[in-house]
DNA sequence: AACTACATTATAATTATTCTAAACTATTGA
DNA sequence: TCAATAGTTTAGAATAATTATAATGTAGTT
């Protein structure tokens, strides 16, 4: 059940310390069926239900930006007042729901393909990303 | 060169005063041959540069949110520290130049379309963003 | 002119995030 | 084995964008 020796390795081939905070991380964020969309204290919140002692917040910042630097993690491009990641880290796009704060991934049959034709002049494509706002469908909007 | 008598009329028809702080930022806003992205921040340094005396930054606050209600501004889907604006209230996406912070509306010939083939049960969709992150194309990336 | 609803303002409050610097720990190699 | 060292965790302070507050001001109406 626990994948502890995986995480280990997975974070000692990074060049990242397998301490114990950054252990429990992991289990929270990589040990799961399905896709981890979350904010911080998401995150947090996650992590002090599983756990007796607890995690400082400032590690558990420390840690969500080590490992979207290492790629295990991506930060989807919303506006927000909080930043929202994702352990999801393939080429994918989402639908955030605006009633519930919620990103749904996009199935690729959810979209057409997206495809740039020319470039910036000079510069090179980071990413692109689709997001596609929704909102419950009812006559009475304000 | 004024186009105080429109702003005004703009303002009225749609249940809003049209005091001297919002004729103002109509100006700012609107008095221009190309498109405006911006934070508050960038509007506030506009405004102070071209005016004797100053608004509040409330009420930039509260302007831009009001005109973003009314749909003659659009807000941008990126995560930042800050919100970014957009005069542009068409159906259109963004490159984000994250060396300059800039961004720049895609042409239509920037990308193939963007269509969405399925819907979200229930859900209605209030808006489709194309957000392309580039940066410089250098050898010396970190 | 007086009334009222709306708007502006300075300032305080909020809150996500980052910074700081001291204490702690995993790793290494003598 | 164990000290040296570089990396990590932590509480708390600092930062900064945004929002809230509440007093003052003003546009529109009668
Ligand atoms: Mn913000
Ligand atoms: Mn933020
Ligand atoms: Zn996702
Ligand atoms: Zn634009």
């Amino acid at each position: 059940m626990t994948k502890n020796l995986e995480f280990t390795e997975k974070l000692r081939s990074s060049g990242l310390r397998p301490t114990k905070q950054r252990l429990k991380i992991c289990e929270v964020l990589f040990n799961r069926e399905k896709t981890f969309h979350f904010t911080i204290n998401d995150l947090a919140k996650n992590i002090s239900e599983k756990l007796k002692e607890k995690i400082s917040l400032a590690t558990v910042y420390n840690t969500v930006h080590a490992f979207k630097k290492k790629g295990y993690l991506k930060e989807i491009s919303i506006n927000s007042d909080k930043s929202y990641f994702d352990t999801n880290i393939t080429n994918h796009h989402h639908f955030f729901d605006e009633d519930t704060n919620q990103l749904i991934d996009c199935d690729d049959n959810h979209l057409d393909n997206v495809k740039i034709k020319k470039n910036i002049t000079g510069k090179k494509i980071n990413s692109i990303e689709v997001l596609i706002k929704v909102a419950s469908d009812n006559q009475n909007q304000n």
